[in-house]
DNA sequence: CGTATTTGACCTGCGC
DNA sequence: GCGCAGGTCAAATACG
């Protein structure tokens, strides 16, 4: 089951997957904490999704504390798209990890989220002729990793997953919120439910 | 010379 | 148990 979101104030939407957790206990916020919004040259439609080890995750208060990489490379466009998604993903045992995936239409697949990562494996997966890229945080005892590959279906845009949480900001010095993903500003649409 | 990237090998989980 | 696919490691290589 997807719901969508729409963002009035910016005419933004969003598509969130929950397996079991209801719409109206989703907040965006909990995922989103944005640094070092800056402005890329490559993007005029930003997607993302999230990304949770399972619906009792999703709904947990540990959601709050992460993914500030995550959202600190969007853009801000009058037209932007914005997709997310809930669902479960493998995850190792004892770890308790989260991931968050952006769908980016750009030409470039590395985009300046404020950390700094360093690329440690790269894996053609089945069904995707573009390779996946996997990088780990540089950050001190920072654990966070995100893989960058380009969408299947459509190789105008790059699928950017990050995985965990970082125990540190980013090296840039500024610290947004950005007020296009604050939950108090989405409503479920009333007629936009579909099935993923 | 230090750091980042590449890439083949290895590890692990999952389905059959 | 076996094979496949995804993820990670680490030595070799490239680059500034």
């Amino acid at each position: 089951m997807e719901h969508y979101f729409e963002n009035p104030n910016f005419c933004h939407s969003a598509v969130v997957n929950m397996a079991a957790s209801p719409a109206s206990e989703f907040k965006i916020s909990d995922y989103l904490i944005l640094e070092d919004v800056v402005d890329y040259h490559h993007e005029e439609c930003w997607s993302l999704s999230t990304e949770t080890e399972s619906s009792e995750k999703a709904n947990s208060s540990d959601a709050s504390h992460g993914f500030g990489d995550a959202t600190s490379s969007i853009t801000t466009t009058t037209n932007n798209n914005i997709k997310c998604k809930n669902k479960g993903i493998k995850q190792k045992k004892a770890e308790v990890s989260q991931s968050i995936t952006f769908r980016t239409r750009s030409q470039l697949e590395i985009m300046d989220d404020g950390y700094k990562w360093r690329k440690y494996g790269k894996k053609t997966v089945k069904n995707n002729s573009n390779p996946r890229n996997y990088y780990k945080c540089s950050g001190a005892g920072c654990s966070v990793k995100k893989r960058v590959e380009r969408d299947r279906n459509d190789s105008n845009y790059v699928l950017t997953t990050y995985v965990g949480v970082h125990n540190h900001h980013t090296p840039s010095s500024y610290y947004t919120q950005m007020p296009l993903l604050h939950s108090d500003d989405w409503n479920l649409h009333p007629s936009a439910t579909q099935n993923s």
